[in-house]
DNA sequence: CCTTGCGATGAATCCATAT
DNA sequence: GATATGGATTCATCGCAAG
């Protein structure tokens, strides 16, 4: 089996995963900005902050949107900690951050033992211009590497900049990112690795690792979304074999 | 005169300019990045550390680069305090940083009062490719204000990524920024209104601030691109008035 | 005027060698 | 042992000249 979704605290499951067993780390962890005041961040859902209140479509919360400043960067460093831990020697870390939590980020892949690398830009052409205001367009990717760059393990040679908008059509997870993407970025981890993504979501990553032969280890603590990871997975399997075998005559 | 340039250090020239006389601060300071040891960082020229082994150009160095981190910070808050002083309630600043510098700059900016906004993105598509490593193919600026946005004084809408090569033909600073992005720049300085660059360099803040009807104040401690400045600022006023009463028969 | 081809370049990064 | 210097890497893009 390609793929392992994990039910559980990112954090809880991370532990148990043994020491050097992934290669690559490729995530999106909740963000805990959107909001000016601390309690316009920490006390509303993930849902009421990010998106419109007048959008229409209906797609489900999820959690661990209750951090303020301090403790998300805390927290964010044990789980950088404990993901440097379980990624091979020369493996890297991608992980997806808005302009708030930026410096934080960095920080926090640093306390954790990573060498900061540096900083990638996602571009969504699709977003809400403001008067008098720069638009808010890019997301940030913040990576690094466990130890030196090993670049005989690593042969790519990839974009600083991604430009896709977020999927539109048959959206499932608020902040779900476009597959072109994370296919793309996936390509850091070597051939036939394994990349591990924490906040699997509706899994994405996975999704976008099976596609470029790539192993995958997820955690999901919601059920709902671990449900439709897993389907999503699967059908990219079945879809595989299809491309394989040939239809059937 | 639509436009003045101090020659001087920045420190000493701002601390002269009167209150609340800029409605925007709009520059682009070195980085004092460039290097993995300390002394790789200060001890180099910036010709050293930002210009490939096999360029051929023979621009010339520019001061400032020999700070170490921890001096950079307070520099930069320093500067960047004295800038809020001389700016308008609701004025903006817009910041060039790379990378490494970001975080600093990020921290800078709220430690001299300003209030963070967001970052936008700089996209350089002539970057140096690295394998195994994703490409540092971005500037960043960070933007903040004084105080709230003021949406009556400032009706433009601007976009958060800016894509342009950095100038080739006719380049005459190592890291010279294309004129187009510096006009998209300053219109978050409403118009008439008056433009600060402590760092000019060769002036094309100025520039793209004549271009779209701006007041510009300069200040630049090298002689050798204050000159530059100066002369690229007048040709531009020149062939301003050539545009408006047209060619003399 | 448009197309093709060639050459130069990059706010880079790292390793090997010298001091 | 720490710091300084030199050289090699690499390709999308752009300027320029030729066709």
């Amino acid at each position: 089996m390609p793929y392992t979704l994990h039910r559980g605290d990112a954090l809880s499951v991370l532990s148990e995963l043994p020491d050097a067993s992934v290669d690559a780390l490729i995530t999106d962890p909740p963000y805990n900005s959107g909001g000016r005041t601390s309690s316009e961040r920490t006390g509303r859902t993930a849902k009421a902050k990010y998106t419109a209140a007048d959008a229409e479509h209906q797609l489900a919360n999820f959690p661990g949107e209750n951090r303020d400043q301090r403790s998300y960067g805390y927290w964010l460093s044990l789980l950088l900690t404990e993901s440097y831990r379980a990624t091979v020697e020369s493996g890297t870390a991608l992980i997806f951050t808005d302009w708030r939590q930026l410096p934080t980020t960095t920080d926090a892949l640093q306390a954790a033992g990573w060498t900061w690398r540096g900083i990638a830009s996602w571009h969504k052409p699709v977003s809400r211009p403001q008067k008098g205001r720069l638009k808010q367009s890019c997301e940030y990717i913040v990576w690094g590497t466990k130890g030196p760059v090993d670049a005989n393990r690593n042969t790519v040679y990839l974009p600083g900049l991604y430009q896709a908008s977020q999927p539109r059509k048959g959206r499932v997870h608020i902040t779900q990112k476009p597959v072109e993407v994370m296919q793309e970025l996936v390509k850091i981890c070597p051939e036939a690795g394994t990349v591990l993504d924490p906040f699997a979501g509706s899994g994405s990553t996975g999704v976008a690792a099976l596609r470029e032969g790539r192993q995958f280890v997820g955690i999901e603590l919601s059920d709902h979304y671990a449900d439709i990871a897993e389907q999503r997975m699967a059908d990219e399997l079945t879809q595989d074999d299809f491309d394989l075998a040939g239809p059937q005559e």
